[in-house]
DNA sequence: ACGATGATGAAC
DNA sequence: TTCATCATCGTA
């Protein structure tokens, strides 16, 4: 039943990706263990015009996977302490990346890594078996369940940009 | 409300 | 090479 994403998935808006990703399964492998939970809440970060994005000033050393080709992962080192997990969309050359800001149970993009043990080696890899991170879909249906509001921590992108409602998340029961 | 803690990117 | 900033979290 449960099917992996692959990368032709990704590629499209990235609005939609993110939308589509609430409600199926982040799965890690480790120490050859399964480690999986539902995906709750995302942020997409879409185009090099989107200031809240790192793209917006172009491709720099750290950002260089959100310019690749979808189905990537994009794994960067925040405020000294925290990993973030992105996923990322669009065609190669147009940068894109949605942020896995919550699997069920677990609320919080470094708390999400640190569950999972993910950290900056999966930088630019892709989501699939073979590098033990990938996403899948268990046939779960959301339907109407899903929640709109702007993205966190994003102020200094301007009000343009940071009250664009970018973030997506599951409704409670 | 704020400190932890280090990489990043831009300025100098 | 120096500096402010940062897609956060835990404690207060």
């Amino acid at each position: 039943m449960a099917k992996i994403l692959k990368e032709k998935i990704f590629e499209g808006p990235t609005i939609e990706v993110a939308k589509n990703l609430l409600g199926k399964y982040l799965v890690r492998k480790y120490k050859g263990r399964i480690i999986s939970g539902k995906i709750t809440e995302v942020e997409a970060y879409d185009g090099p015009k989107d200031k809240a994005s790192h793209a917006s000033r172009g491709l720099t050393k750290r950002n260089f996977p959100m310019f690749g080709p979808a189905g990537q992962w994009y794994v960067y080192f925040t405020y000294g302490l925290h990993w973030m997990l992105n996923i990322v969309t669009g065609k190669k050359g147009y940068p894109a990346a949605i942020l896995i800001r919550g699997v069920e149970g677990i609320n919080g993009p470094a708390r999400v890594t640190k569950f999972f043990h993910i950290d900056g080696k999966f930088n630019g890899k892709s989501a699939d078996k073979k590098n033990a991170l990938w996403i899948e879909d268990r046939g779960l249906k959301i339907s109407n369940e899903i929640k709109r509001t702007p993205r966190i921590g994003v102020q200094y992108a301007g009000p343009l940009w940071s009250r664009r409602r970018y973030r997506f998340l599951l409704k409670q029961k």
